[in-house]
DNA sequence: CAGTATCCCCCCAGATACTG
DNA sequence: CAGTATCTGGGGGGATACTG
């Protein structure tokens, strides 16, 4: 769909094209989010592993990203009977699908910082 | 570039995926960037237009989230010298290749959805 | 291992008022 | 019109310690 007729879209239907835009900024949104999707992307996990591969992060805001994950369907959370229970995280197949939005934002930002118009970004944040 | 490519390709060069995904991030994160961007798509803008076309947001937000979109390339500012002073908002180029990663956004919010797999999400926010 | 529980600080963002 | 100034509360998120 192009943009003029998205836009004509929009007008005649706002809602469901603003709550699907925030459902998808509310699934990606978040300083840990997409780091943990990253890792996850690379195949199932436990939590020590991913606290492991993502420097800087704390077994709280681990835990409370992983439940937001779960919440929200990007990411599925199975316990072993094994003895002490083992835990796995994955990816859900709709949060596979995300690897479409993430092309598209790293597309536009490699596009964009390439362009140069960006006045006083930080190098690394 | 298919999602296996594209995890190799964040396997040997990180910096350059992670960087532009949060360039994308920090462009449209935030609560009141993506109505600003939505109404200056349909075309130029002075500061109270967009401020009466979405509700709720308060000069002092709007003032910093169009600074922000500005020295983020986003948006420009134009001073038209009349008596008083115009201002107007406009995209830029690069601004509205965003509607890219928003069509990827809505199309996999509106799949999310429909898969329902959501446990726990707020009909409206 | 797989998390919770607490404490605490900072800053985002709302409310309200004011200015050139 | 096009913003800025000031005050304020709530919560996101870090540090640290603890638990089944």
């Amino acid at each position: 769909m192009e943009l003029l007729k998205k836009v004509e879209f929009v007008k005649k239907c706002p809602t469901s094209y603003v709550l699907a835009i925030n459902d998808t900024l509310n699934a990606i949104q978040g300083k840990w989010k997409m780091p943990i999707i990253a890792v996850l992307l690379f195949g199932k996990k436990r939590f020590k592993e991913i606290e492991r591969e993502i420097p800087k992060i704390t077994p709280r805001m681990l835990s409370q990203e992983l439940k937001d994950l779960e919440m929200n369907g990007i990411v599925k959370r199975t316990v072993y009977d094994t003895t002490p229970v083992t835990i796995e995280y994955e990816i859900t197949p709709s949060g596979e699908q995300l690897h479409d939005v993430l092309e598209a934002m790293i597309r536009w930002g490699l596009a964009h910082r390439k362009s140069n118009v960006m006045k006083n970004l930080p190098v690394f944040k």
